[in-house]
DNA sequence: GTGGATTACTGGTCAGACCAGCAGTCCTAA
DNA sequence: TTAGGACTGCTGGTCTGACCAGTAATCCAC
């Protein structure tokens, strides 16, 4: 074909096989074909699903993996991702699923929550506090009922962040918290205690009520003390 | 650079070689071994130099192309992207033009890097620390001679960070300065004296090097105290 | 039961092969 | 001499088939 590129053509784009797969998947997705949760067939099924060899499937993957749409373990199969694919850090992202990953992340929570929570012991207004009373008190109550999800517990902690009135620090815990569920997702930990958690946020959230910085502060400081210990215990 | 040197790319060892690629490219760019623009070696050769599969290297060159890092056109070649991407938090947008947000940011800031710094002091490795001075000097020379970039400024900032070992704090450094030079950019504010930061920098440097982490914190401080009241003061 | 070995399956990797497009080279014909 | 086209070697794109190392469910012996 002589369909060159004169001005009124545009230059043909060539499909790749990989590229067309991302989309049919994400499409999947998007329209609830697939759940959160779900698992992708094989490999192999796939690319013959597709008619196409299993190499393109897996570059497929590879760039679904690192968008954080989909969770791949070996051993067990691919997963479409329970958290919303978030944007992280490329070079950070070979890292999330070394355990030593999340004990950095938690350095990095604890030097900002640290001075976070006092700032929103002294700047919240009555308002966001009782607001963030009520969201504690439905947890405790879907808990109960036996509800529990990884991500509304991170919520509390970004919440914590917006009582500062800062929304640079508000952004930060929330960069922060989209990493620690990618991370966790990925290397397929298990959750500590909800009810554990419940409780810590409790009693921070009590410190900040009272306007009690320093108390706040301390209790934050066990909050994460007690996660470091779960993740270096676990990891043996 | 016509001719690629095979030795910058190391033999990959631990888990999905790919990703182990993907963070080798990215280092060479970063650390400039490679510029935009530059026309990466070859799949095969690549494979060869890492000691992997082509496959592998494919997985890695699909996802820095979806990253934007690297352009790849069939029958030339891999290239280098000329525009790295930046994203930033869609949500901090509208602040960003605003004068208080740089205040917002310094706050952050000055959290994250009073507790960055004595890390580093206490964690960064004699060659870390050898580099940075020669960065430090080559600037004060650049600068004597009339050159003078804010990006390289803020560069060392997160060069302090990295010297933690914690690749989160780093990244959260880097966030952050991309937000500082995109508010900047948007208010039009002139930088700082540049000698004046430069002169910061020393000290916090020297304090670093001599392993005096609240010697290092103190001179972090002034140079963030002076920039706020920089910033106070032009606002009015 | 209970626990250990077995087995089928999954992703991770490798090797080698072929295709189509691009770009210099070289040879030929005007 | 020079314009044109064939040639050649490179590049990425794709496919096939194979083996490895984990996971998980099963089954069998104790």
């Amino acid at each position: 074909m002589a369909t060159q590129e004169h001005s009124l053509f545009q230059p043909v784009r060539r499909s790749r096989v990989s590229e067309d797969i991302v989309r049919q998947i994400q499409d999947l997705i998007a329209a609830e074909h697939l759940q959160p949760g779900d698992r992708l067939p094989g490999e192999r099924e796939l690319a013959e699903a597709v008619s196409v060899s299993r190499q393109s499937v897996r570059e497929a993957l590879r760039v679904l993996d690192y968008l954080g749409v989909v969770i791949v373990r070996p051993g067990e199969g691919t997963f479409v991702a329970t958290t919303p694919p978030s944007p992280v850090d490329p070079s950070l992202y070979s890292l999330l699923s070394e355990r030593s990953f999340l004990l950095d992340l938690l350095e990095a929570r604890r030097i900002l929550e640290e001075r976070i929570v006092p700032l929103a012991a002294r700047r919240a207004t009555r308002d966001d506090l009782d607001a963030m009373d009520d969201a504690l008190t439905a947890r405790e109550r879907g808990l109960a009922a036996g509800k529990h999800d990884v991500a509304g517990d991170l919520a509390f902690h970004t919440q914590l962040a917006e009582l500062t009135g800062n929304p640079v620090l508000t952004s930060v815990m929330r960069y922060l918290s989209e990493m620690w569920l990618r991370s966790r997702e990925k290397t397929g930990r298990r959750p500590t205690s909800p009810h554990k958690a419940l409780q810590f946020h409790r009693q921070i959230l009590q410190a900040v009520r009272r306007r009690q910085p320093s108390a706040a502060r301390r209790a934050l400081r066990r909050h994460l003390d007690d996660m470091r210990a779960d993740i270096e215990e676990r990891g043996r």
